[in-house]
DNA sequence: AATAAATTATACCAATCGGTATATTTTATA
DNA sequence: TATAAAATATACCGATTGGTATAATTTATT
């Protein structure tokens, strides 16, 4: 019997699938060691023959997390050709991100950064990198519209990558607080316009 | 010898002081009693003979984190008369929270909304609460400025307050997690320009 | 100054924390 | 199918967790 990948490594992909919910949801120090015996069935033997430690894990969830809502957003954005409907990707998403099983409790992205910024030097370190390949995809959608004149030439690349990313993470915040859409509605209907003033 | 406040209040005081910030920084599963003892230099016979709990002492930490913020923010809205200057004290003061004793660990409602909205549900009803209360003044500042007719007429109070509080939010994080304050500028500038464009 | 009441410190609790040495089982190779 | 290697489970470790009963001390009242 043999597949692509041996036993060791669908083990840890295995444990990676289950417990980087957990870690989303309660975050580094809220997470145990027996949260992550539970959302396996395995025992801490098993997960330290795999891992380094818990450290380890979570930095190995947290990309996990990050990277599916990456190809999730990608898809999307490859399936349109126009720069401002690839833009518009962005606030159509998040507007339903608490429908989006994988992104019910949060994005993993500021979840992490308001935990770790002062306590975690690596896994702030991660998220910090994550929020650097974000705006620069943000900035480089801009620029391609620019260069095919979808969008205006005076258009600031930069201050549309910040300026969407602080209006999805502060209304994501809200939305997850108040456990209702209304203020992400107001939020993401905001930067859909935003984003269409942008037009040329 | 007698002060306004007897003894138990002005412990009960002196500790939330301390742990305030540690709550901030830590957060509450991140924040041990040991933390607490260490903060305040008391004994956890004397935390507890004050406090029910760990619960107790991080709600009234974050009460008095949120308060004090708030009470910031108020003074330097007081200090002006005109509505888009009071709007405007949102970004002037955020721009800088970086160098703000008090705000340097971050904001207590994003820190203590991401780590609490699905793992600690009266911490959470605090932050919900904390963040109606900074809508509906948001709102009413727009409200008093349309009257004076120093907003236009059209615009939309509630709009105006979700648009502000997502994009402080959003680039604080980004703030505190990169420790450069780059973005934050960014996002501050726009939202003086989304201020700005409310004027009549 | 004596006394009662309130406050704080000491010493302890069981449970859980992250982690590990070793035994057992499963997998892959020959 | 026998064997070596890899993966997993068992059983344990010391340290730390939140919490508490009780003793010692400080405060307030008379």
């Amino acid at each position: 019997m043999s597949s692509q990948l041996s036993k060791s490594e669908r083990t840890k992909l295995f444990i990676i699938e289950r417990t980087a919910p957990v870690f989303n949801q309660k975050g580094f120090a809220g997470t145990s060691l027996a949260d992550l015996t539970a959302a396996t069935g395995l025992t801490k033997g098993s997960i330290y023959g795999n891992f380094e430690n818990k450290d380890d894990v979570a930095l190995a969830a947290f990309e996990y997390n990050f990277g599916k809502i990456t190809s999730y957003i990608k898809e999307r954005i490859l399936a349109n050709d126009n720069a401002i409907d690839r833009l518009l990707v962005y606030p159509t998403v998040y507007r339903n991100f608490l429908k989006i099983p994988f992104l019910k409790a949060g994005c993993p992205l500021l979840n992490t950064a308001t935990e770790a910024d002062d306590t975690h030097p690596e896994l702030r370190e991660r998220a910090a990198r994550a929020l650097t390949f974000w705006k620069t995809s943000v900035e480089n959608q801009v620029k391609r519209g620019i260069q095919r004149c979808e969008i205006k030439h005076d258009a600031n690349p930069t201050e549309v990558a910040v300026v969407l990313m602080s209006i999805i993470e502060g209304a994501i915040m809200q939305a997850k607080l108040k456990g209702k859409a209304t203020e992400l509605n107001i939020a993401m209907r905001f930067l859909e316009h935003y984003i269409q003033d942008l037009k040329h």
